[in-house]
DNA sequence: CCCCTGGAAACAAGT
DNA sequence: CAACTTGTTTCCAGG
C-alpha cells in the first residue's frame, strides 16, 4: 500500500492505509507493485499524449529528453485511438483506477484521442535526471514526464496531480486524500476525460492532465493517486530525492524548500505541525528544494509577479509553452514538490482529525465518501448507492437521491473548463450571492462557519427550466477569482459544514484534487438550495506552491469564487453540463479588513464628458480613499490615468461618491471600456472596475441604482460590481457557448436569463446590466462573432461582461459549451471533442486572446455537439484541425509563446502591481499576442 | 464541549 | 544588513 502511495512512505503509507478502502488499496498494491507496468499501461492508455521521443517511460532517456523539451520542443498533434479509455468507462472497477488516471481523460474510446508528440532536443544533460537518478525516479520520471506531457496541456495551473496535495491538504486531507486519491481515480477520469482532452487540447497548462496522467500511470498506482501528487512527488522525491535530508524538515516544504531559511516557512515555531508531517515534508522539502534548484525550477517558485505573469501569458497564449513549462518543471519539480506541499503532516493529521469530524454523518458518509471515491470511478451504480446514503444519511433531508447519475459520469467536464451558465431551457443561476468577504481557515483551525450572504442568510442557487421530477446534484467547488479563465482554486477548497445551523445536505467528492460539495437541487425545493453547508479552507502557500505543476502563486491570491455545476441527463442521452460562478469572495482576514472593494457600481457607462457623480458601494472605504480611472492598451501600457474627485464628506466605510471624470478624447466614436479602482493606500487597491465611456451622443441607459443592489444583495451587483476581471472568461467562452450549448442540446437559443429567471431574485439585477449599454456594448466587443446566440450570449456576458478584454477566456467558453454536453452512452467521446473543443479554445484563445474581436470563435456553427465542440476549436484555431483540436492548438500557441515572451512588456509598476494588475497585463498580452498572431 | 468568530501574535517575505 | 511593511499562519479567548 505504502508503496503505492509512494508519498512519504512513510506518513502516508500509514495514511492511505488507514483512509484507503481495501479495494483501493489492493488495486493501489497492485499497481504500485507494477508500477511501471501500470506507468506503461497509462501511458498506452493515454494515448493522447506522447512524446515523439523516446519519453516512453522506460526509456531512461526520458527525463533527459523531458527537460530539454522544454528547450526546443517540437510538438505535433496526432490523434490516436485509445483503448484503454473505453475500457474504463466500461468497467468502472478495475479498470476506473487505472484508467482514470492516466488515461481516462480522454476515454473515448471511440473517439480518437489527439495525441501530441513532442520532440524535444535536450539540452540539459541529466543532472535533472541524475538528481532523480534512483532507478525508481527513473521510471518515476518516465511516469513524470508522461504525465508531464500530459498536464500541460490541461491545467496549467495547479498540478492536477499536485492538487492531491493541495486537495488532501485541504481538507480533512487525510480522508480526502485516501478519498482523494480513491475518488482521485475517479475524479481524476472525470478530470482526466479533461484532462485527457485537455491534454490533447492544450489546457492552458497542463496541469490536470499531466498531474492526472502521473496519477492514473500511479494511480494506477493508485498509490500515486490522490495522494496523488503528494504521494507521488512524495514517493519521488524521496526516492528520487536521496539527496535530500528526510529528516531535515518536515517543516514547511515551501519554505523550508525555499531556502532552508525558514525553518519552515509558514511554520513557524508554530508549525509544530508540520513536523509531524516531516515525513512528507522532508521529501517535500528535498523535492522543493531540488526543484529548485533544477534547472526548470517549479515556476511558482521562483515566480514572481513578472514571471508570473509571463508564465500565464505563456500558458494561455500557447499550450506549448505551458506544456514545456509543465514538462520541465515536472521533471524535477514534480517529483520534489508535488508532494511536499500535501505532504505536510498537519494536512494529514488534520485531514485524518478533520475528515472523522466533517464527514461525521457519516461516516456513513465518510466511508462513502471514500468509497465513493474510489468507487465513484470505477463504479457508478455503488457510487449511487453511497452517494444517495449519503445523502439519506443526512437528517435533514428527507428525500432520497436516487439517481444522481448524471454527475457520476466520467465524462464530466473538467472542472476547469468553462462553462455557460444556460443552455437551452435550463439556467443555472446564483439567486443569492455570497458575501464580499468570507474568512477562510486554516486546517490548523476551526471552521470559521459557512459562506454566508450578504443578507446574513446564506447564499442560494437555483436551476431554472428543469421541468423533471428528478434530483439533480449540484456541485459546488472554490474557483479562481482572478482574471484568467475560472480553474479551481489551488489554495482553497470548499469545506463542508455540518451541524444544527446546516439545513441543506451535502456531500463530498474529491476531483483532481479539487473537493467538491454535491448538494442535492430537489424539483420539490423548486430545484432551488441554500448553500449553507459551504465553509472555505485554506492551504498553506507553500503546501502548494512547491507541487511541481502549480504554477500559481498564493500570496496575494487570496480571492476566490464559488462555483456551482448542475450536469442535466437529457432525452437523448446526453448530459448538459451548466456553470456559474459568484461574485469574488475576499478570503482574507487581512485583505478582508483592509483592502478597499467596490461591490457596486451606480454608473457604468456614461459619455466621454464625464461629470456625473456615481456612488460605489463596498467596505473599507477611508477618509482618504482615491478613485483613480485607468485605460490601458492591449500591451499593458497605461494609456490613461486619472484621479477622480472624490466626495470626500460622504465617504463612508461602505459607500463613497465619486465624479466621474471626463475621458482623455471626448471625441470617441463607440464605447471605450476603461477601469477603475479604490485606492486606500500604496498596496491597498480594490479590484479593477469595469467603466465605458460612451460616445457624447449616444443614448445612455442607465443602470440601476444602488439601493437595489443593497436590497437585492450582491446578485444585482455582481454584474456591474464584479471587478471586470473576474468575468472574463466567462463572456468570451459563453457567447460561443451558449450558442453551442443550444445547439447542441439542440434547444433553441437559451432562453434569455433575464427571461428564465424571471425570479426576482436578486438576479433580476442581472438584467439590468443586461439593459446597460456597457453590456451591450460588451456584447459587441466580445460575441460579435457570437452573434447568433443572442439570448445565451447574453447572460453569460452579463458575468463576464468585463472580460472581452481578455480574449482568452472566449475560448475556453467555446470549450465549455462542448464540454457540456455529454453522451451518457459514450461521454468520453462526446468529453474528448468537448476537451478537443477546449484545447482548440485554448489556442484560439491564445492566439486571439484578444477578445474583442474574434470571430474566429464564433465557431457557432457546431451542428452536432460533437461537431461543434470541434469547430469551434477549429474555428478558432484555425490551423489545427488535425484530429481534433489540439493538434491545432499545438500549432497556434506554439507562436503566439514565443511572441508573447519578446513582444511583452511589463509595467514599469510591477512591484506594486497585484494579481488584478497581473492580470490584466496578462490580458492585454494576450490579446496582443493573439492580434500579431492572427495577423 | 464544540463550533464560530474576531483579534492578534508570531513569522516570513518583500522593500 | 537592519528596519519596516505587508502578508500568512497559528493561537487565544469569548459567545
Amino acid at each position: 500500500m505504502q508503496d503505492t502511495f509512494c508519498l512519504s512512505g512513510e506518513s502516508k503509507l500509514s495514511f492511505a492505509a488507514t483512509a484507503g478502502k481495501e479495494r483501493g488499496l489492493q488495486l493501489l498494491t497492485s499497481v504500485t507493485v507494477n508500477m511501471k507496468s501500470a506507468e506503461e499501461d497509462a501511458y498506452s492508455y493515454t494515448p493522447n499524449v506522447s512524446l515523439s521521443l523516446p519519453l516512453g517511460m522506460g526509456n531512461p532517456c526520458l527525463a533527459t529528453q523531458y527537460h530539454t523539451l522544454q528547450s526546443s520542443p517540437i510538438i505535433s498533434v496526432s490523434s490516436c485511438h485509445q483503448p484503454g479509455y473505453s475500457f474504463q468507462n466500461d468497467n468502472h472497477v478495475a479498470s476506473g483506477y487505472y484508467l482514470p488516471h492516466g488515461l481516462r481523460p480522454n476515454g473515448a474510446p471511440a473517439l480518437e484521442s489527439p495525441r501530441i508528440e513532442i520532440t524535444a532536443y535536450s539540452q540539459y544533460p541529466e543532472d535533472e535526471v541524475e538528481e532523480s537518478s534512483s532507478e525508481d525516479h527513473i521510471i518515476k520520471r518516465g511516469m513524470n514526464s508522461i504525465v508531464t506531457l500530459t498536464l500541460p496541456n490541461a491545467d496549467g495551473y495547479r498540478d492536477p496531480s499536485c492538487l492531491s496535495p493541495a486537495s488532501s491538504i485541504s481538507s480533512r486531507s487525510c480522508n480526502s486524500e485516501a478519498s482523494s486519491y480513491e475518488s482521485g481515480f475517479y475524479n481524476y477520469d472525470n478530470s482526466p476525460q479533461n484532462s485527457p482532452w485537455q491534454s490533447p487540447c492544450v489546457s492552458p497548462r497542463g496541469s490536470s492532465t499531466l498531474l492526472s496522467c502521473p496519477h492514473a500511470s500511479g494511480p494506477a498506482g493508485s498509490p500515486h493517486n490522490s495522494p496523488s501528487t503528494s504521494p507521488q512527488i512524495g514517493a519521488m522525491a524521496e526516492e528520487g530525492w536521496p539527496t535530500q535530508p528526510r529528516g531535515s524538515r518536515p517543516n514547511s516544504p515551501s519554505y523550508s524548500g525555499g531556502g532552508g531559511v525558514n525553518s519552515g516557512g509558514g511554520g513557524m515555531g508554530k508549525r509544530k505541525y508540520s513536523l509531524n508531517g516531516a515525513p512528507y515534508r522532508q521529501t517535500s522539502c528535498s523535492p522543493n528544494q531540488s526543484p529548485n534548484l533544477s534547472p526548470h525550477g517549479s515556476p511558482r517558485v521562483s515566480i514572481t509577479d513578472e514571471n508570473w505573469l509571463a508564465n500565464t501569458n505563456q500558458y494561455t497564449n500557447s499550450a506549448i509553452v505551458a506544456a514545456i513549462n509543465a514538462l520541465t518543471t515536472d521533471g524535477v519539480i514534480d517529483m520534489g514538490e508535488g508532494i511536499p506541499i500535501k505532504t505536510r503532516k498537519t494536512m494529514l493529521d488534520h485531514s485524518s482529525s478533520m475528515s472523522l469530524k466533517v464527514e461525521p454523518s457519516g461516516e456513513e458518509l465518510g466511508p462513502d465518501g471514500e468509497l465513493c471515491h474510489e468507487d465513484y470511478p470505477s463504479r457508478l451504480a455503488l457510487k449511487k448507492e453511497n452517494y444517495c446514503g449519503g445523502f439519506l444519511d443526512v437528517p435533514q433531508h428527507p428525500y432520497t437521491w436516487s439517481k444522481p447519475k448524471t454527475y457520476l459520469s466520467p465524462s464530466l467536464p473538467s472542472l476547469d473548463w468553462q462553462l455557460p451558465s444556460c443552455s437551452g431551457p435550463y439556467n443555472l443561476q446564483i439567486e443569492v450571492q455570497p458575501k464580499s468577504h468570507h474568512r477562510a481557515h486554516y486546517e490548523t483551525e476551526g471552521s470559521r462557519g459557512a459562506v454566508k450572504a450578504l443578507s446574513g442568510g446564506h447564499p442560494v442557487v437555483q436551476l431554472y427550466g428543469y421541468m423533471e421530477s428528478e434530483p439533480l446534484t449540484l456541485q459546488l467547488f472554490i474557483g479562481t477569482a482572478d482574471d484568467r479563465l475560472l480553474r479551481p482554486h489551488a489554495f482553497y477548497q470548499v469545506h463542508r459544514i455540518t451541524g444544527k445551523t446546516v439545513s441543506t445536505a451535502s456531500h463530498e467528492v474529491m476531483q483532481s484534487n479539487t473537493k467538491i460539495l454535491e448538494i442535492p437541487l430537489l424539483p420539490e425545493n423548486n430545484m432551488r438550495a441554500i448553500i449553507d453547508c459551504a465553509g472555505i479552507l485554506k492551504l498553506r502557500n507553500s503546501d502548494i506552491e512547491l507541487r511541481k505543476g502549480e504554477t500559481d502563486i498564493g500570496r496575494k491570491n487570496t480571492r476566490v469564487r464559488l462555483v456551482f455545476r448542475v450536469h442535466i441527463n437529457q432525452p437523448n442521452g446526453r448530459t448538459l453540463s451548466l456553470q456559474a460562478s459568484s461574485n469574488p469572495i475576499e478570503c482574507s482576514q487581512r485583505s478582508a479588513q483592509e483592502l478597499p472593494l467596490v461591490e457596486k457600481q451606480s454608473v457604468e457607462s456614461y459619455p466621454a464628458t464625464g461629470g456625473k457623480m456615481m456612488l460605489l458601494s463596498g467596505l473599507n472605504f477611508l477618509p482618504d480613499s482615491k478613485v483613480v480611472f485607468v485605460e490601458k492598451a492591449q500591451d499593458g501600457h497605461h494609456l490613461w490615468e486619472t484621479e477622480a474627485k472624490v466626495d470626500k464628506d460622504s465617504i463612508k466605510s461602505s459607500t463613497l461618491v465619486v465624479e466621474i471624470p471626463p475621458y482623455r478624447n471626448q471625441r470617441i466614436s463607440g464605447p471605450v471600456h476603461v477601469n477603475f479602482y479604490v485606492c486606500n493606500g500604496k498596496r491597498k487597491r480594490s479590484q479593477c472596475q469595469r467603466f465605458t465611456y460612451l460616445p457624447p451622443n449616444v443614448p445612455i441607459i442607465k443602470t440601476e441604482p444602488s439601493d437595489e443592489y443593497d436590497s437585492l444583495g450582491t446578485a444585482g451587483l455582481p454584474m456591474h460590481s464584479k471587478p471586470y476581471f473576474n468575468q472574463p472568461r466567462l463572456t468570451p467562452i459563453m457567447p460561443v457557448a451558449d450558442p453551442d450549448a443550444c445547439l447542441v442540446s439542440a434547444y433553441p437559443a437559451c432562453p434569455p436569463r433575464h427571461a428564465t429567471i424571471p425570479s426576482s431574485s436578486p438576479s433580476s439585477s442581472p438584467t439590468l446590466h443586461d439593459l446597460s449599454p456597457v453590456a451591450y456594448s460588451k456584447c459587441l466587443s466580445s460575441s460579435p462573432t457570437h452573434a447568433a446566440p443572442p439570448g445565451p450570449v447574453v447572460p453569460p456576458m452579463q458575468e463576464t461582461a468585463g472580460r472581452h478584454n481578455l480574449t482568452h477566456p472566449a475560448s475556453p467558453d467555446h470549450n465549455s459549451c462542448l464540454g457540456m454536453l455529454h453522451s451518457q452512452g459514450s461521454p468520453n467521446h462526446l468529453n474528448s471533442p468537448g476537451p478537443n473543443g477546449y484545447h482548440p479554445i485554448y489556442a484560439n484563445s491564445s492566439p486571439s486572446s484578444s477578445p474583442v474581436s474574434h470571430p474566429s470563435t464564433p465557431g457557432g456553427t457546431s451542428e452536432s455537439p460533437f461537431a461543434q465542440s470541434y469547430s469551434p476549436t477549429q474555428a478558432a484555431a484555425g490551423s489545427a484541425q488535425a484530429g481534433g483540436s489540439p493538434p491545432s492548438l499545438l500549432p497556434e500557441d506554439a507562436s503566439p509563446p514565443s511572441m508573447a515572451v519578446t513582444i511583452k512588456q511589463e509595467p514599469q509598476e510591477l512591484d506594486q502591481m497585484y494579481l488584478d494588475d497581473v492580470n490584466e497585463i496578462i490580458r492585454n498580452d494576450l490579446s496582443s499576442i493573439s492580434v500579431h498572431t492572427h495577423a
